[in-house]
RNA sequence: GGCCUCAUGGUCAAGCGGUUAAGACGUCGCCCUCUCACGGCGAAAACUGGGGUUCGAUUCCCCAUGGGGCUACCA
């Protein structure tokens, strides 16, 4: 059995999508699961698509993701070069073969020639004038330094067809196939052909990439043949949504991996999240790791419609990778959010951050969850209402004097001590735990959510602080 | 316009001729609880429409509708 190879072949014109990573994260995970071979392959045949710094994100993506590749730019391979730009004269020498079989012709053509082909619709296919030049008159052209493009000589009837691995099979006439352009006057190859040379030089056996190719496959195919090469299997995967009608993409301005990360979605969850859109595993568990992914992922989970992005699924798997987390690891990550935050430095760190793990989905929510910690001021008295405590503002009159008189005698102020004086205090005023530590705990906080009860906040805050605000609390319940 | 392709709850998604049509997120309710959260339990919520084929269609075929893609010297 051959070894599996599949690729991985962006072009570095910007930004990694979630669509891109996840073509690479199944091309991944096919090889890895085949034991075979993962490649990373940049398509620059475009120069005037090319962005700086773009080749660095695309390294910097995988790498981060732990899409690691086998073979790549960066770390070599006996296939190389990896990067296209570097290989125009192997398109070249392809390109003059496959004219010699009869596979593609040069093409003379000016610009006005071939826009004088289209009607009012900008549609209008280019009419094989060049394939009838005879060899005499292209060695002519060719000698006197005539601009040419090599086009691909599609036949003008019959059909192609390809058994694609999740859309099945695929048929298109050959008479809806333009002769393409190949090789471009700048002597560089288009990705229609550039794709098909490297993949058969590269020994790819799986192609996997966005379902945007499923209709110009077929003219690849009519490459492969006419080199009598051997054509790889397809797996055609469908797009990711940002909603029913748009592709996810960058430049509108869509999350990248690069966005989810700097807003403190966990990588793995990511990962994992981005995997489960087009394709499902065979259990029930959702929840992933990239090894997990890798003894799971099989091809017949694929999917074949569009998946829309759900940030909000994305959020929840976000938060049980940070729920599982240790304190060491969590702290990690989160410390550069936390810093972001009015109260770093001036309260217990670790304290803070046991506080939030719980409480958080995505890191950039920590600053929000202890603003309260140095923001405090007039709230609605209607805050102190709960049908379930039974409180109101009224109860919080009663409580709130007793409490601070409480808080005063409170001698450790502790979360212990202070909870043990508070259950204390409701004993001795005849009422309900929740319906003291409830007012209390509005009255420290001015929030109806709070990373934690009313002992804990009051023990953050300190004596001082607390009885501050407690007093602050009776004045506005005051007015 | 032509061609390719897709179609199960709000979202992801299982299903591959006969099911009470899974599960997850989200939503809502209840329980637990010193709040929130966590955790536990539960509820609402779907086969785009019309024709066939069949004893029987979510499932197979056709059409319609709707979505996406291709139709570049972009990938």
């Amino acid at each position: 059995m051959k070894e599996v190879r599949t690729r991985f072949a962006p072009s570095p014109t910007g930004y990694m999508h979630i669509g891109n990573l996840r073509t690479a994260l199944y091309g991944y995970l096919y090889a890895k699961k085949q034991g075979g071979k993962f490649i990373l392959r940049l398509e620059d045949t475009d120069s005037k698509r090319y962005v700086d710094g773009a080749v660095q994100i695309i390294y910097d993506t995988l790498k981060d993701a732990g899409i690691l590749y086998d073979e790549g730019p960066d770390v070599g391979g006996a296939y190389g070069p990896y990067v296209q730009s570097e290989r125009a004269s192997i398109y070249r020498e392809y390109a003059q073969k496959l004219v010699e079989l009869g596979g593609a012709y040069y093409c003379f053509c000016d610009a006005v020639r071939i826009e004088s082909l289209k009607d009012e619709n900008g549609v209008g296919r280019y009419d094989k004038h060049c394939l009838h030049l005879s060899a005499q008159e292209v060695a002519e052209k060719l000698a006197a330094g005539v601009p040419y493009v090599i086009r691909q000589n599609v036949p003008e009837t019959g059909s192609g067809s390809y058994d694609d691995l999740v859309y099945g099979r695929v048929t298109v006439d050959y008479k809806d196939i333009e002769d393409g352009v190949l090789l471009k006057s700048d002597g560089m190859p288009t990705y229609n052909f550039a794709n098909v040379i490297d993949d058969h030089l590269m020994g790819i056996t799986h192609v996997i990439r966005g379902s945007e190719y499923l209709s110009s496959t077929p003219k690849y195919n009519l490459m492969y043949d006419a080199f009598g090469w051997e054509r790889p299997v397809y797996i055609h995967l469908p797009p990711i949504m940002k909603n029913a009608h748009e592709k996810l993409s960058k430049r509108n301005g869509d999350a990248s991996y690069q966005d989810l990360v700097a807003k403190g979605y966990i990588k793995q969850a990511i990962i994992n999240y981005i995997a489960l859109l087009g394709w499902s595993p065979k259990s029930n568990t959702e929840k992933m790791s990239l090894r997990e992914l890798e003894e799971n992922f099989s091809l017949a989970g694929l999917n074949k419609s569009p998946a829309i992005f759900d940030e909000p699924k994305l959020r929840w798997l976000s938060g049980e990778y940070i729920k599982e987390m240790s304190e060491e690891e969590f702290g990690a990550l989160a410390l550069p959010f936390l810093q972001k935050s009015k109260a770093y430095g001036a309260y217990d760190t670790q304290k803070l951050l046991r506080m939030v793990q719980t409480r958080v989905d995505v890191l950039e929510d920590i600053p929000a969850k202890l603003d309260f910690l140095e923001e405090y001021g007039r709230f609605d008295a209607a805050l102190y209402s709960n049908k379930k405590m039974k409180s109101d503002a009224e109860t919080a009159k009663a409580i709130l004097p007793e409490a601070a008189k409480t808080f005063a005698a409170v001698q450790t102020f502790d979360n212990a001590s202070i909870y043990a004086a508070l259950v204390e205090l409701a004993q001795n005023l005849g009422r309900k735990n929740g319906q003291v530590l409830w007012c209390v705990r509005i009255a420290l906080t001015a929030r109806e959510n709070t990373p934690g009860g009313a002992s804990e906040m009051a023990e953050l805050l300190g004596k001082e602080r607390s009885l501050a605000r407690l007093a602050q609390a009776q004045s506005f319940l005051a007015e």
